[in-house]
DNA sequence: AAGTCACTCAACCGCAGGACG
DNA sequence: GCGTCCTGCGGTTGAGTGACT
């Protein structure tokens, strides 16, 4: 038995708002403000589901809301934001002020998808076609010649979304502090994250400006616009260890700690800031976000082994097929 | 000028979760 | 604990519009 409409759905009108219908919604919350939508239909004299109600004022008549393009940074801003905590728009939207979950979720998929495509990234994962296509490539040949494949899988299965996904939810519970948060993945690394990223000012790296601009960089370097800063020596080196895909998630963060994998927000001047102190993390112009990712979820340099796989076997395709790239077609 | 296509964006839909009695 | 109501959310649709043939 399913659940009941929320309102007799014959009787209501649908469709687009008349500048009368807006007016009595205007006036209406003028007065008595928001709140129990269900009602104001009837309070306002207005013919609409409160559901379309609710929607016509968040998504369009909220003196708050911007009505202009998307600036440059603002985009910069989703795009950055998608490749961490992926299509969860409202979240995305709490970062854009004056804009609604739907602008923003309307202007990827009309927009920044698009650009991203064109530029040989894809738009799910933020990775270069050629290291998807290597990866699927892995994963349907059932990961044969190396021990790695559960980890192939991982990476496909978005387990480092899963990781962010927490460290966003962490973001917005705490709006005000510039402190750090730590929290741990099931290596029980803790992961370091810096809530300054709510309110400052965003950085701009060379390549967020290549997205903007819509010209297209090497493949390799062109899924990641977060700054990758090396740090110091800290310590020993990471320990090599075997990865399945579960080591990824998120554990639960009561859980000690033992590994000293970070992904800290740079204090001073980056919201989306990533510093490792593994210490042979670099940061070349080829580090594509494949490798950003796989060592802002473990131990860099477990990984590097299978991101050199993978970009040798980009290289690989690369050479034996030297139209793939420019002939994908999405 | 007319028809077609592609794109944009406002609006809808269904589900999930929280609040409350 | 359960049912109901309300709100929030993400995915999808379709009307409107401009570009193109």
């Amino acid at each position: 038995m399913g659940r009941p409409p929320c309102c007799d759905k014959s009787n209501v009108k649908k469709g687009l708002w008349t500048e009368e219908e807006d007016a009595k919604i205007l006036a209406y919350v003028a007065i008595h403000g928001v709140g129990n939508w269900s009602l104001i239909p009837k309070k306002a004299g207005l013919n609409r589901c409160g559901k379309s109600c609710r929607l016509r004022w968040t998504n369009y008549l909220r003196p708050d809301l911007k009505h202009d393009s998307f600036s440059p940074q603002e985009e910069e801003l989703i795009i950055e934001c998608h490749r961490i905590i992926g299509s969860r728009w409202s979240s995305i939207a709490r970062k854009l002020p004056g804009r609604t979950d739907n602008d923003v979720k309307n202007h990827w998929n009309t927009k920044l998808k698009k650009r991203l495509m064109k530029m040989g990234i894809d738009p799910v994962t933020h990775k270069s076609v050629s290291q998807v296509l290597s990866e699927f490539r892995n994963i349907s040949g059932g990961g044969h010649g190396n021990g790695n494949s559960s980890f192939k899988t991982e990476l496909s299965n978005n387990s480092v979304l899963t990781q962010s996904n927490s460290a966003w939810e962490m973001m917005r519970r705490n709006t005000t502090t510039t402190s750090h948060e730590t929290y741990y993945n099931n290596n029980n690394s803790p992961m370091i994250f810096s809530s300054e990223f709510q309110t400052s000012p965003f950085h701009f790296s060379n390549h967020s400006n290549h997205l903007l601009n819509g010209t297209t960089s090497s493949c390799s370097s062109s899924s990641s616009s977060a700054s990758i800063t090396q740090q110091p020596n800290q310590g020993s080196q990471a320990p090599v260890t075997t990865f399945s895909w579960s080591d990824y998630l998120l554990s639960d963060p009561v859980l000690p700690l033992t590994s000293q994998t970070q992904v800290v927000g740079s204090s001073a001047t980056s919201n989306l800031t990533f510093a490792q102190n593994e210490p042979h993390f670099n940061s070349q112009a080829e580090c594509s976000s494949q490798k950003i990712d796989s060592q802002a979820v473990g131990t860099c340099h477990s990984a590097s082994s299978f991101v050199d796989e993978i970009l040798d076997k980009d290289q690989e395709m690369l050479s034996q097929f030297p139209q793939l790239l420019n002939d994908f077609d999405y």
